[in-house]
DNA sequence: TTGTACGCGTTATCAC
DNA sequence: GTGATAACGCGTACAA
């Protein structure tokens, strides 16, 4: 591939003025100007990243490590992130962790490696890859989970007032007349599932109805696990009349279930599920849900990312937004 | 952050040392090795990638560039080429091209500005990026589409027989009872789109049932589009008696016009859809639908693309792999 | 306005 | 087995 200097040689010019036209800096005679354009494109030259960005001590490049690429919340917010990031000529490369704290950390060794400019992550489990971005001084923001150890509020956060949420979403089933009311959640000690949860008991609590343990259920987030929970659930013999569901992959596994016994949402089981994913309209009747705002998350990450590369040192910011309510037929009796 | 220098001195070795003991090469003296280590460790080393790409002229970074991140076709092939690549030591970055022209080339330009070590790419649209790619000698496969004006054969591919998997997805609304069958297909001009109608037709001539062309419409392979066509369709004069929908994203739009009109997949019209995404199976009944195997395209895409590395100059390959047919409740007229 | 020369951090080549 | 040292391709003082 043709270097500077091919380029440079071409056009009888230096290095140097090469590099100033490409870069548009300093003033240089646009009669030199064109000539380098047009060895350029003779030689079909492209500046090497690489070496500019060895040079430049930065990269343009983000991070976006995700739990769960399949899960249609992260991809939402991956173009969220994407179009804002896209805008200040940043690029985004999307890393799926898969959960699994082993890849989590295998990623975040590229993009220090690779001195990416900066990292939003969704934390996975009670491991802590944050601290050592944010000790090496590595911009970070957190999405979607709280980080696990960090109380002083020392790094930049975009969060769902999950229990906030969750409350509407089973006060939603109160009021629409169901009373044995159980929630499936996500595994213990993740964030956002414990919070659906106290969301959940806060709304039964309002509403007068006792706590009801027997109507708590653990998954793993995912559509296999949520069936095999939903088949004892709904062949127990204290079986719920309604159930809200912490995430939309989960809620598959439920439908699923509900399918193989001929039951139907709504009628013989009110249903509401966290994340508006496109397929809940698709579902008879359509799935109520609590949409959160993905793509808002992720642009927001991006701008308080692009914020602290600016300012490394400004003081944290934690943003925390809305989800809202989206009733739907599967939360009405009729 | 500390260099290989640092190291080097607070080692009390040379840089080459270090070099050395971090890749493991040649034989290096254990005591100097821990001696380096320790000094690594001390203070928080990490090998800057830039440079080391820089010098070494090769990066193990591949790109992914799709046409659209939240179709879980494209996700699911995603973490298959995720998978091999890893095992090999490259990391894959995705990139969503959704769709437009402008933003593929703007990535393929990355690509080529960061010298990533090859390219995955599903081509969108009649614009040929890839030949660029190729011409420069950078590794590439298509998937998914087949690569516009490349009757030569000069580029590694990996498809799908979508003509066959169309044709059988047909033949079995046929075989259910259906007679008046409709395709939704995607936009005219693309590959997918147009073999997918074509296996339509042929299904039709084989069954003996006459040509429809009232009964073949085109949307752009998203929810939002197929609804509105579906909509008309669904209260056309018409109307078919089954449908064969060219992809799961617009099967979503087909079943919410259903579900206003109180219609059910099976009963009211026969469906199938291609792709297998996991919502499928949480729609009553159940969607019947031909599988692509979205993650082995990914895994060897990948295997390709390491190939075509390790050997720039051996003949391309194209790989076509089978989809298969899953029938499941809404192909069924019960 | 343009050119020369150095350094970014690493690896590879060559002596020792 | 180890240590100097020269690249890799680019940006930018500094000098002209």
């Amino acid at each position: 591939m043709a270097t500077i200097t091919d380029v440079a040689a071409l056009a009888g010019v230096s290095t140097a003025t090469v590099s100033r036209a490409f870069n548009g800096k300093s003033t240089v005679d646009p009669l030199l100007a064109e000539r380098v354009f047009r060895a350029a494109g003779e030689l079909d030259y492209r500046p090497n990243g690489l070496a500019r960005n060895l040079r430049r001590q930065v990269t343009t490049v983000l991070a976006l490590i995700v739990s769960d690429v399949e899960n249609p919340f992260f991809t939402s917010l991956a173009r969220g992130m994407e179009d804002t990031a896209q805008t200040a000529g940043y690029s985004v490369v999307l890393c799926n962790s898969d959960d699994s704290a082993d890849k989590e950390r295998r990623y975040l060794e590229v993009a220090l490696q690779e001195r990416m400019a900066g990292v939003v992550i969704s934390p996975s489990g009670p491991v802590d890859g944050v601290a050592m971005l944010r000790d090496r001084r590595v911009p970070v923001v957190a999405v979607d989970r709280p980080v696990p150890g960090d109380a002083g509020g020392t790094v930049d956060q975009v969060l769902v007032d999950n229990r906030t949420a969750a409350r509407e979403a089973t006060a939603h089933l109160v009021a629409q007349g169901y009373s044995r009311i159980g929630c499936l959640t996500g595994p213990a000690g993740v964030a956002t599932a414990d919070e659906r949860l106290d969301g959940h008991r806060d709304a039964l609590a309002a509403a007068g109805l006792p706590a009801a343990p027997q109507h708590e259920w653990h998954a793993d987030y995912r559509p296999l696990g949520a069936r095999e929970v939903a088949r004892e659930v709904l062949d127990g013999a204290d079986r719920p009349d309604a159930l809200m569901v912490a995430n939309s992959a989960m809620a598959i596994g439920v439908l699923e279930a509900m399918n193989e016994r001929g039951l139907r949402p709504g009628r013989d089981l009110g249903l509401i599920a966290f994340d508006d994913a496109p397929w809940t309209r698709a579902v008879t009747p359509p799935l109520s849900v609590v949409a959160q705002p993905a793509h808002s998350i992720g642009s927001e990450a991006a701008r308080l990312l692009l914020a602290r590369i600016a300012e490394p040192d400004a003081a944290a910011v934690s943003t925390v937004l809305e989800a809202h309510l989206v009733p739907r037929g599967s939360s009405r009796r009729d």
